[in-house]
RNA sequence: UGGCCCAUGGUGUAAUUGGCAACACAGCAGUUUUUGGUACUGUCGUUCAAGGUUCGAGUCCUUGUGGGCCAACCA
């Protein structure tokens, strides 16, 4: 305690550098800026579920209240009932929560329809807006292009009570939808598009997942997600760089509005390599089938990552390390994996699994004997205990840990090698059967009973480890084997249709996999390194009789890689 | 003949705000190891270009180049 600084909030950055967002905070708080306030929010619309691109989103906003004391609020932004559901809401707040953050508030912008259209009235009085009859395409045409300037709508200068006249029945729905729009009076010569009298509200005839049939008529975004900030009392409304032109209008309605002045400041979306992170393109690869839902562990979504047995502190340090700024980037998925495996490496227990069995017999072991074997639960967490493994005469080891004629770099099992079995004994291979196809169907060996793990005293150094499971005793699983989804580092870019870049061994099944008996009890959300073959966690499809596994990432590998290099 | 944003190793970010370009991941080489895991050590490699300001520029200015964004009754 010592060494722990008096002045938190002195100490509370000294050392570390500052992203763009926190130096702009920093100067806010230096001079008095919002009473001293930091409150954030993280804005979801929920028309999808969340991915990558989020959770980063979501570290950011929280990360930020927390670090500054201040708060931040969950709020959805539907102001599209045609797009937006429950079902979303309900993943989104799941997600939240599981990625370790406990919103300040829920909130959601429907909350704030009748303000809104009292705004939508001020704005009409004050001659800022009005009710515009063109179509569509009419409003497409007078709208110019970014390089020529629009010209004015012939509804332009209607008056103020017609306007509001028209407002009021516009939501009263008397109008069919798409007849009249509102929208805001300010420059059709604009060189910002969204600055040539850009829409306010639209007439929708369409039921909305919290306000029911109340409303017809539903503000867009600009109009809808700034007032929301400044009704929340918002400091800093953080959003990604495609909403940099949308600032002018946002302080625009905020100042004629003259309400609290939420301030917005916009950074770079990420991308990640050997995926998509766009909901249209999420979408359609569970609309097409090329996944199995939103959730499937291949998807870049936080609920498939989670079902994937990705943590969430795993994430949380992967957003922390990617950082935040305004440049195009793509951030190495890579990263990722390593955030996993740098998390599962503590915290998850090794437990002992073989994919593809190949049977061992201990020819000098005697028949029906079973030895517990102490074994620890993780190497990297003392506090983890032990526990017992069953040792028999007949074990299933991994096929790939025997070669029938191995090269010298191979330091696993083959014909007179020596091995030792992790917290069993050290075997020596002296025969092998092998079947009419010249597969190799059993290893006949010998064990060394003074080699037992803990009290070797036999003096042999084996030069390989393995796992094994008593095949007595092991118990069936489903092992879902997966890989990235994508071939190519960026599946966006070739000149084809992404999904023809989807990697066809994304997902391999292994039916028939063999584990040791205490992995009977596994649960999901419980994390296990399977012995030398990687992190793997239950899937929720496990039943009572039938156990399934999907595998978060491989351990890293030299030996794969030296293979892959030749 | 539009406006806006951006440019630092392979990747992502730093650089005490004008003072010796660094951290992580990836790569490579090695040590340790009852996981070819972990841990540890070493190593490779960076300021888009040209001018200018300055004793001094990744940082400031100008121009150029390259990339991105901006038109939806989407957010």
């Amino acid at each position: 305690m010592s060494t722990e600084p008096k002045d938190k909030d002195l100490s509370r950055n000294l050392g570390e550098p500052l992203n763009f967002i926190e130096e702009i905070i920093e100067k806010d708080l230096a001079e008095g800026k919002n009473d001293g306030r930091v409150h954030t929010r993280f804005p979801p619309e929920p028309n999808g579920y969340l991915h990558l691109g989020h959770a980063a989103s979501i570290c950011l906003n929280f990360g930020l209240a927390q670090k500054y004391k201040g708060k931040c609020n969950l709020r959805f932004d539907d102001t599209n009932p045609i797009t937006e559901e429950t079902e979303y809401v309900e993943s989104i707040t799941e997600d939240v929560r599981w990625m370790g953050f406990t919103p300040d508030q829920i909130l959601y912008s429907s909350d704030y329809f009748e303000q809104l259209y009292g705004f939508a009235v001020d704005l009409i009085k004050k001659g800022l807006a009005y009710v515009d009859d063109s179509t569509a395409e009419e409003i497409a045409a007078m709208k110019g292009t970014p390089k020529e300037p629009g010209k004015n709508s012939p509804f332009r200068e209607r008056s103020v009570e017609e306007n509001l006249d028209l407002f009021e029945r516009m939501r009263k729905g008397e109008f069919a939808e798409g007849s009249k729009v509102l929208r805001a009076k300010i420059d059709m010569a604009s060189p910002n598009m969204h600055l040539r009298d850009p829409f306010l509200y639209r007439i929708k005839h369409a039921h909305h997942h919290r306000t029911g049939d109340k409303w017809c008529i539903y503000p867009m975004y600009d109009m809808a997600h700034g007032q929301s900030d400044s009704i929340e009392k918002i400091t800093h409304s953080i959003c990604t760089l495609e909403f940099v032109p949308h600032r002018p209008l946002y302080d625009w309605l905020i100042e004629k509005l003259g309400i609290f002045p939420s301030k917005q400041y916009e950074f770079a979306r990420r991308n990640f390599s050997y995926t998509v992170v766009s909901k249209r393109k999420l979408l359609q690869l569970v609309n097409e089938g090329h996944v199995s839902g939103w959730d499937d562990p291949r998807m870049p979504t936080i609920s498939g990552l989670r079902r994937r047995g990705y943590t969430a502190a795993a994430l949380r340090n992967f957003a922390d390390r990617i950082g935040v700024a305004k440049r195009e980037n793509v951030v190495d998925i890579g990263l990722l994996e390593f955030c996993v495996r740098q998390d599962l490496n503590k915290k998850a227990a090794r437990v002992m699994a073989v994919l593809d069995p190949l049977k061992v017999v201990l020819t000098n072991y005697p028949e029906g004997k079973t030895e517990w074997m102490e074994t620890v639960n993780n190497p990297e967490d003392e506090s983890a205990g032990t526990r017992k493994i069953p040792f028999t005469r007949e074990l299933w080891i991994e096929r790939g840990d025997f070669m029938e004629d191995p090269p010298k770099k191979f330091f696993r099992l083959g014909p007179g090698r020596l091995g030792r079995l992790k917290s069993g004994f050290i075997i020596q291979v002296d025969d092998f059967v092998k079947d009419e196809n010249g597969k190799v169907t059993e290893l006949h060996c010998t064990y060394f009973p003074e080699s037992r793990s803990g009290s070797d005293t036999s003096g042999l150094k084996p030069k390989a480890t393995l796992h094994w499971v008593s095949v007595e005793h092991a118990i069936p699983a489903e092992v879902r084997m997966y890989d990235r989804l994508f071939t190519v580092e960026n599946p966006l870019s070739g000149e084809k249709d992404f999904k023809e870049y989807i990697n066809p061994d994304s997902l391999k099944v292994i039916k028939n996999a063999l584990l040791e008996p205490a992995l009977k009890n596994a649960k999901p959300g419980g994390s296990y390194q399977f012995f030398r073959l990687g992190y793997f966690t239950p899937d929720p499809d496990s039943t009572e009789d039938k156990l399934v596994f999907n595998r978060a990432v491989t351990l890293r590998d030299a030996w794969a890689k030296a293979k892959k290099k030749k």
